[in-house]
DNA sequence: AATATATATGAAGATATGTTCATATGAATG
DNA sequence: CATTCATATGAACATATCTTCATATATATT
């Protein structure tokens, strides 16, 4: 894949409001899937196949325990892109 | 607007071949409508759609001169935030 | 092994998005 | 002021995307 493709992929990977919510609700620590769930306020299966879809970009990854799997940010670059992009939505806000 | 919905925006302009492509032609000086089109092998309709996109949400500016109108971006922010993007899928392509 | 709990997934429907086509608008020039 | 060049825009169509619903899979427990 071409790194202009796979810049596409995380931009439209982040560009989603469950997806981007996730990403946030995850961002400190490990999560399961229904506590996801619930704290963005929607149905499992709809998190779930987010969560698929941030798996399979790169931007998140999961770990089974027990009954449970944990999703957290694939790695610290991903929180400081969206660190990054709040920053300048924070300036932007500002100017207005 | 929430920021979180601003954030949102941006990644959503930025998630789009056509987008992105457009933002890394003039990524380092402005250039007319047809320049652009010409580059990144669009019509020159998709491209002014997708200009528009672009401006409406923070991406880029346009400036008329005479018959001409060169976009350019925003600020060097977009620039920032594209290259840590393309740096984070560098990283992931290399660990293949 | 049967049941309960947690998560994943396929299909379908609704909505959003991107391109094309035709045409409108705006500016320069003869 | 009519024409040309550059850009913008509305409508329509095709495709992509997201959520829901039903159900499958996986693990733990009794």
């Amino acid at each position: 894949m071409k790194r202009l493709e796979q810049s596409i992929n995380i931009f439209k990977a982040l560009g989603d409001k469950t997806r981007l919510s996730i990403v946030y609700s995850i961002m400190e620590e490990a999560k399961s899937v229904n506590v996801i769930a619930h704290e963005v306020e929607m149905t499992q299966s709809a998190i779930s196949h987010q969560l698929q879809i941030l798996k399979y970009n790169g931007i998140i990854k999961s770990e089974r325990k027990g009954k449970e799997v944990y999703y957290s940010l694939d790695d610290d670059h991903i929180k400081f892109i969206v660190q990054t992009v709040e920053n300048h939505a924070s300036h932007k806000i500002d100017e207005q």
